[in-house]
RNA sequence: GACCCUAUGGUCUAGCGGUUAGGACACCUCCCUUUCACGGAGGUAGCCCGGGUUCGAUUCCCGGUAGGGUCGCCA
């Protein structure tokens, strides 16, 4: 039999990282299998859940590409699903949650205690055969030792986590489990809940957690613990999935940059790691800048404009021809596409601001007549191109006995306001002549001149 | 507190009963260069501690320590 394996996310509104990674995982596993992955909402907690939270998972599973071969195609929970096995809103799936609690009921395996019914655990160690861990031997812990048994249905007939996800566990013919650590301890409840419904249990695989930089947990309100905030940041996802298969999974081969095809060709089980890692932030954005700087010319120019659009910066009401050169002068350049209308913005905005330390370093009075220089030379240029210019900048610096460096850092930062940036001959290219000389004009008046 | 998992540079990791302990990110130096980025050449830095087993432990076993997880009528 293929495998099966599944996402089981609640919609709490957000999308965690570490999520994220355990859907890779389980879509990895299935990809390299042939076997099927499918997504189920678990939102037995009605107070918490709405489509919109729903949505959140879903659209961040689809920006990273993890698609489903079964589950729902939208936020609505009694909406339109894909796959035999459904419904595939636990929300909607009660009847099977009270059916099997009255057999466990009728068979005396469970027990109604003060409204609520409670599963008679066993007492006996139980032990795990993981996939990633080996044979884990859970023994009852000291409140356990307790009262073993636990709640599967509250007394307001609502079901419990562990026997919901059991449940449809079963089902479904779910056959691996593959799932974050912070499961493992839980893991016994629920092999003895398959055993009491008489079926063997799925294997389990549980993965390493994700911890913050520092090594703490990484919780909610964590920077980076949401999945949204690499989109809005302007991550590619293939950057975000390529990091996220190399923390807590290893092709063992030094291996850093994958395509995805070669992934899901090595992703195996026996690879991942037992112990958990540290989100290393700076190693993504390496990962970041080498997918961007590749980036087909079509798809590099719709994510740049969409950075301007969110910026405040409407690409579109210039020439594409104009929009399209100016993003070549920056392709490879920048990594994050949030960074691009800083980086750029100049091209779009005749308004330019001078950082005031930059200014006070770079127009100095001794600047004033060289970048006069340089205006008159660039004003006798007929033909505006990056060769022409560079030819005329470097004799003008000749002219002066100096080297390019003293023209081109003023006429740099008089034309886009930065102090670095796109080159700058094919960027005067691009600006056109009328407007680097107009700016240069500008900048020529800037009081920093005078100073001194 | 009990129970469970884990432990290789700052981070992600490879590795092994005998290795000059390998790679990547980050960091430092130099080169290239119109800035930045890229690229190239170097460099700093690591087997948590203590006992065993063994001719020999980073590697195997035990203990400790540290980090993480679980013990809900949350999921």
């Amino acid at each position: 039999m293929k495998p099966r394996v599944r996402f089981a996310p609640s919609p709490t509104g957000y999308l965690h990282i570490g999520g994220a990674r355990t859907a890779l995982f389980n879509w990895l596993y299935a990809r390299h299998t042939g076997g099927t992955f499918i997504l189920r909402i678990e939102d037995t907690d009605a107070a918490r859940n709405s489509q919109e939270a729903v949505d959140v998972i879903l659209n961040g599973l689809r920006w990273l590409g993890l698609d489903w071969d079964e589950g729902p195609l939208t936020g609505d929970a009694t909406g339109a699903s894909k796959g035999e096995r459904g419904p595939y809103f636990q929300s909607q799936r009660k009847e099977n949650y009270q059916r099997r609690v009255v057999a466990l009921l009728s068979r005396g395996l469970a027990y109604e205690h003060e409204g609520a019914v409670k599963f008679k655990m066993q007492r006996e160690p139980v032990t795990i055969h993981d996939l990633v861990v080996g044979d884990v031997v859970r023994k009852l812990t000291d409140r356990e030792e307790v009262d073993p048994d636990f709640v599967i249905l509250r007394s307001d007939g609502q079901p419990v986590f562990h026997l919901v996800n059991v449940i449809d566990d079963l089902e479904m013919d779910i056959t691996h489990v593959i799932r974050g650590e912070d499961h493992l301890s839980n893991t016994a409840k629920h092999i003895a809940l398959f055993q009491a419904f008489g079926v063997k249990p799925p294997h389990y695989a549980h993965i390493p957690l994700i911890l913050n930089g520092d090594g703490s947990k990484m919780s909610k309100r964590d920077k980076g613990a949401s999945l949204t905030s690499y989109l809005d940041d302007g991550f590619l996802p293939e950057a975000v999935v390529n990091y996220l298969c190399l923390l807590g999974w290893s092709p063992k081969d030094n291996r850093e940059k994958m395509s995805l095809a070669e992934t899901i060709e090595r992703f195996d089980l026996p690879q991942i790691l037992r112990h958990n890692a540290r989100f290393d932030y700076e190693k993504l954005l390496w990962l970041q800048g080498e997918y961007a700087r590749e980036l087909a010319d079509d798809r590099f120019y719709e994510l740049a404009v969409h950075a301007f659009a969110k910026a405040g910066i409407d690409t579109n009401k210039f020439p594409l021809a104009y929009v399209k050169a100016a993003l070549d002068t920056c392709k490879g350049k920048f990594k994050l596409f949030s960074e691009l209308p800083a980086y750029a913005g100049f091209y779009f905005r005749d308004e330019i601001i001078y950082n005031a330390d930059d200014a006070k370093k770079v127009f100095v009075p001794e600047n004033k007549p060289r970048l006069e220089k340089l205006r008159d030379a660039f004003a006798a240029l007929n033909t505006f191109d990056a060769a022409s210019i560079e030819l005329a900048l470097k004799e003008t610096a000749k002219q002066l006995g100096g080297k390019p460096g003293v023209l081109i850092h003023p006429c740099r930062l008089a034309v886009t306001g930065n102090p670095n940036g796109p080159s700058l001959y094919h960027l005067l290219e691009v600006l056109g002549k009328e407007k680097s000389l107009a700016r240069i004009e500008r900048a020529l008046g800037n009081s920093q001149f005078a100073v001194n």
